[in-house]
DNA sequence: CGCCATAACCTGTCATAACAACCGGGAGGA
DNA sequence: TCCTCCCGGTTGTTATGACAGGTTATGGCG
């Protein structure tokens, strides 16, 4: 068979511009269209796929906003982007990006308990000062060398189901799965401090080494704060990578 | 007079959407939407504006990409957002963003000449080994105090026109305004570094001080690389913010 | 041959219409 | 009282049709 058409049509498990977008989507990764290619136009991929123009739109919309490709009126939809760094504007865990890249990733939980939210944790997470959190310390490895130090903070709610669970792999996914909590957005702010005694410890460095400090605020899909984080990177060995756009 | 109606029909200066997108906008900056609290459904905005449905989705979909708003099915529509980091979704330069929140900004040149570019700069910016390229050295202030050295790396059709310009203040909308570039999007690097010599000496510090490095590669609306940066930003006095979604 | 008008094609915007899926509450039955 | 079912409201998806405005190629005219 050929490429295109017979998205299924019927009761539809996906709607259809989803379908279409992750259709195009493989083949622009896959090399089918190559960089700065012209992607059939929405006419033709209307017959193509036998949909209206529409959800062809709204299918290179989304693409449009991944990065993945660029119009230009008169002329044609493009593909735009050459590489990797692309699906970091995606929120992921540490170990969800690591593994897309083919990494080695694993945890070490160092320690779990309950106690007083400090004040900026507090704030993070919109609780009342004097409010008990659930405070998370974990040591990240990549390819068996240690290289973040994790503290992560949840509301009494959340974390009180981790005591009994497995904290040596990705979080994310078990918010997601096992707690049912749909994760929106993170904010996230980075700046660069010399180690602290603990963490120069805990990641194998010498003396004043150069650490890139992320903190993460996690929200779930109704803006409700769910997890606020520390992730201390070593410096030499780590580089945060994202894209953006301007308008 | 209301406040909505009356959207300039006739032969469109701007779009419908735009119109509506950047009212709706304004109402929830300045606060006439509260956080959390519902908009007007889809069927009543089509009424107070006097658009049609597809206008009005197309105006909140903006919305929700800028993270401003959050819609769930079979409920409403609702104003998410908690407040600043949002904006950093959008590619600014350095002093767009610090005036945008109320910093006075400044740069001072330190260099502007001709050489072949660096290995790692020639590939950034798709130059064949042995290529010229014009490098920009400039220190940034931020009420007065030095926080960030910048190294800028320009192709030459790019990067010629600069040696007779005043490069003291933004870079980005000169390219936009005077060179005609439409500026499209920009891979951006981060990670953390000791203080060499000269950075050190020209950002006032002591020894051994943690610096925020950031590489940024600033492409046109094409995907052609127009600008390759490194930001060496004082780790203690800046930090570097944005948001991101899941999925 | 060169210039310019025009046609063909493309994306951008917008209207109208319909049905699906989901949420909340109220009515009605066990 | 409590549970269930249904209905009205809301967003999600999709079709069809139309016109505006930019780009490119073609072809005719000077």
């Amino acid at each position: 068979m050929t490429n295109a058409p017979q998205l299924m049509a019927g009761h539809s498990p996906l709607p259809l511009y989803v379908q279409i977008r992750d259709s195009l989507r493989r083949q622009i990764l896959d090399g089918t269209y190559q960089i700065h290619e012209r992607l059939p136009s929405e006419n033709e991929m209307m017959t193509v796929f036998g949909v209206s123009r529409i959800t062809i739109r709204q299918a290179l919309r989304d693409l449009h906003n991944e990065g993945l490709v660029f119009s230009a009126q008169g002329k044609g939809t493009f593909v735009s982007k050459p590489k990797a760094v692309q699906n970091v504007q995606r929120l992921e865990g540490f170990g969800e990006a690591m593994a897309a890249q083919g990494y080695e990733a694993s945890a070490r939980v160092l320690s779990i308990q309950q106690l007083k939210a400090p004040k900026a944790v507090a704030a993070a997470l919109d609780l009342q000062p004097g409010d008990e959190a659930i405070e998370v310390k974990r040591v990240r490895y990549l390819n068996r060398s240690p290289v973040c130090i994790e503290n992560s903070y949840f509301p009494m709610d959340v974390g009180r189901q981790m005591f009994s669970l497995d904290l040596s792999g990705d979080i994310f996914p078990m918010l997601e799965n096992l707690f049912g909590i749909s994760l929106g957005g993170a904010d996230i702010s980075l700046d660069a401090i010399l180690a602290d005694d603990e963490t120069q410890q805990y990641l194998n460095l010498k003396t004043g080494e150069a650490i890139l400090r992320v903190e993460r605020l996690t929200h779930n899909r109704d803006g409700r704060p769910i997890d606020f984080e520390y992730l201390c990177y070593r410096g030499d060995s780590f580089k945060y990578q994202f894209r953006i756009d301007r308008k």
